[in-house]
DNA sequence: CAACCTGTTCGCCA
DNA sequence: ATGGCGAACAGGTT
């Protein structure tokens, strides 16, 4: 699989967990690059004053979406959009260029990074949760994401399914190789309408949903392990990519705005 | 060097 | 009103 960080909901998770080496621990420093982009719309300067001093309480992920809690009810929301990363450093660490939030520890520096900055920092402080951190869809991995949750999502969307598979309202951190990957192992061409699927097609690609996401969570959500070897986004960037399942060339083409790889005869 | 990129948001339109 | 489309965002990589 491909190193760099270009995050979709497993690799969300993998990165959040990082970060856990900091949890109970205080924040003795912040640095920041105020005025960047990925600040757009949240104070960076308050950010910066709420959370020296606090302890980092813990976090979770939805979807693309990362909340971490800090005390005095302070809130961290991060995005990591095309190009973000978190790692952790050294406490004497220094931030480069496209390193835009540190959060100095006694022991480790917990640095986000992203060139790009699609990403996005935000900031919550209060008791009510952060209006950015509400979704109406249900985690893929709960009970909630049913058959008929997807049923009656897509009965409303008029274009192509691969587009459908990328809104975050439906498929929360599904992304580009997770929607292809989805596609291609339920056999449904992504150039299909979204409502014009019949019901075997129906449930192919929620059982495919489900199954990819829980396995793309115990791979790369855990140590950036490789996803089985048979799946298709281990050759679906090259370009003579062929279908692992028979071997024909694969397909290539932008569709709902994205690259898209599949395999026209094992998909209809 | 030009093209391309695992994401979201905006404005415009149907 | 909701959804679909193209453009824009910004830097690194091929």
């Amino acid at each position: 699989m491909q190193s760099s960080g270009m995050p979709e909901l497993a690799e969300v998770e993998y990165f959040r967990a990082i970060w856990d080496a900091g949890v109970r621990q205080r924040v003795e420093k912040v640095k920041l690059h105020a005025g960047k982009r990925i600040f757009r719309g949240s104070d960076s300067r308050l950010l910066q004053r709420a959370l020296t001093g606090a302890t980092f309480l813990g976090s979770e992920t939805r979807g693309k979406q990362i909340a971490l809690r800090f005390s005095g009810d302070a809130w961290l929301g991060i995005h990591l959009g095309m190009s973000g990363d978190m790692r952790v450093e050294p406490p004497d660490f220094k931030p480069e260029k496209h390193d835009h939030l540190t959060l100095f520890q006694k022991k480790r520096a917990l640095v986000l990074k992203d060139p790009r900055m699609f990403g996005r920092v935000r900031f919550h402080v209060g008791k009510d949760l952060p209006d950015w951190w509400s979704s109406p869809a249900p985690a893929i991995t709960s009970r909630q994401f049913s058959l008929k949750w997807v049923r009656e999502a897509l009965q409303r969307r008029r274009g192509p399914i691969k587009g459908a598979l990328l809104s975050q309202n439906i498929f929360p951190g599904v992304g580009n190789w997770m929607a292809d990957e989805i596609l291609w192992q339920a056999g449904v061409s992504p150039t299909r309408v979204a409502s014009g699927l019949n019901e075997d097609e129906l449930h192919a690609l929620w059982k495919a949903t489900r199954s990819i996401t829980k396995t793309a969570l115990k791979t790369i959500g855990v140590d950036w392990g490789d996803p089985p070897k048979n799946w298709l986004i281990h050759v679906r960037w090259k370009k003579t990519g062929k279908c692992p399942r028979d071997g024909s060339k694969l397909c290539r083409e932008t569709i709902a705005g994205r690259t898209t790889a599949w395999c026209a005869q094992c998909q209809e």
